[in-house]
DNA sequence: ACAAATTGTCGTCATAGTCT
DNA sequence: AGACTATGACGACAATTTGT
């Protein structure tokens, strides 16, 4: 299946337009500084963004609205309900809902978040401010919980460019398995995810995989050293995963601004021509 | 070419939040 | 309530950029 793109008359390859992916910054507050930096290097995030039209053969006359930014991750936002959507490349990325996000950085699918949404402003603000929180200043709500508060489904990318896919609410439990033909790793990778109670468990490689834990007569023995390293392991790893979510959100952040600012100008335009159109004729 | 400044990444600690 | 997890903050270090 091979995918069109029209804009302005040539083709354009959504998937080629996405490249480095902004680094962000340890903490948000400074992640705005931190991408002005990186975006020294390739172009202002949202300056030259632009629509442009997604003809998809298969799927009859269905178009997709997309938002493609230069030398940042790609925003392809579908008008309607197309499913499935096959891009070139070798990503299939199936669309389970309207007003999608899906964020691409390179040849190889990076981050692909699926927002439930009935029109752009359901993109719900989560971020409070303190007063909103109850006049004292408490721990931001967790990424995991503003992006689930973003959209229905909760779709985890790890990094080694495979995907983790949860479903919720009317997705039936049980074990999911998506593999990445094209991951940056080579010959793809495979993630195996178990759903009990709603409750996702990679079920790859864990923390006490790499920690012996040394059994007695059934009971676990582990001295106060051992406990701290497999503390600090945890720990590490957490840290590491946090980051990693932490990143996500941000470009989460980034699309909306993209899409909100596309669409902001769009609706300038149609105030211009409907201007025009109530003007009284002076000849 | 070099030093200083800037930025990114990592590990660790502390602790709020969540789970059992 | 206690164990566990997620995340902000911090310092160390490396890589990159900038000014000279």
């Amino acid at each position: 299946m091979e995918s069109m793109v029209e804009e302005n008359g040539s083709a354009v390859d959504p998937l080629s337009a996405g490249s480095q992916s902004g680094d962000a910054a340890p903490a948000i507050a400074t992640s705005v500084q931190s991408l002005n930096r990186t975006q020294q290097q390739t172009h202002h995030l949202v300056a030259s963004t632009s629509i442009v039209q997604l003809t998809l053969p298969t799927s009859g006359a269905t178009q997709v609205q997309s938002v493609i930014q230069p030398n940042q991750q790609s925003v392809i936002q579908t008008a309607t309900n197309i499913q499935p959507v096959a891009i070139s490349k070798g990503n299939v990325i199936l669309v389970s809902k309207p007003n999608s996000v899906i964020q691409t950085a390179q040849a190889s699918l990076q981050t692909l978040q699926v927002v439930e949404t009935g029109s752009d402003d359901s993109f719900s603000d989560s971020e409070e401010s303190p007063e909103q929180r109850g006049g004292i200043l408490t721990r931001r709500p967790s990424y995991k919980k503003i992006l689930n508060d973003l959209g229905g489904g909760e779709i985890t990318v790890i990094p080694a460019g495979t995907i983790q896919i949860a479903t919720q609410g009317e997705g039936v439990p049980g074990l999911h398995t998506l593999t990445m033909s094209n991951a940056a790793t080579a010959g793809g990778a495979i993630v195996h995810t178990l759903i009990v109670n709603n409750k996702t468990k990679n079920l790859g490689n864990t923390v006490s995989d790499n920690v012996p834990a040394y059994t007695g007569h059934g009971v676990v023995v582990e001295d106060a050293a051992r406990k701290r390293e497999l503390r600090l392991l945890k720990n590490r790893q957490a840290a590491r995963e946090c980051r990693r979510k932490k990143k996500e959100y941000i470009k989460c952040l980034e699309n909306r601004v993209a899409i909100l600012e596309n669409r902001n100008q769009t609706l300038i335009e149609e105030l211009k021509s409907l201007k025009q159109l109530c003007e009284p004729k002076t000849d």
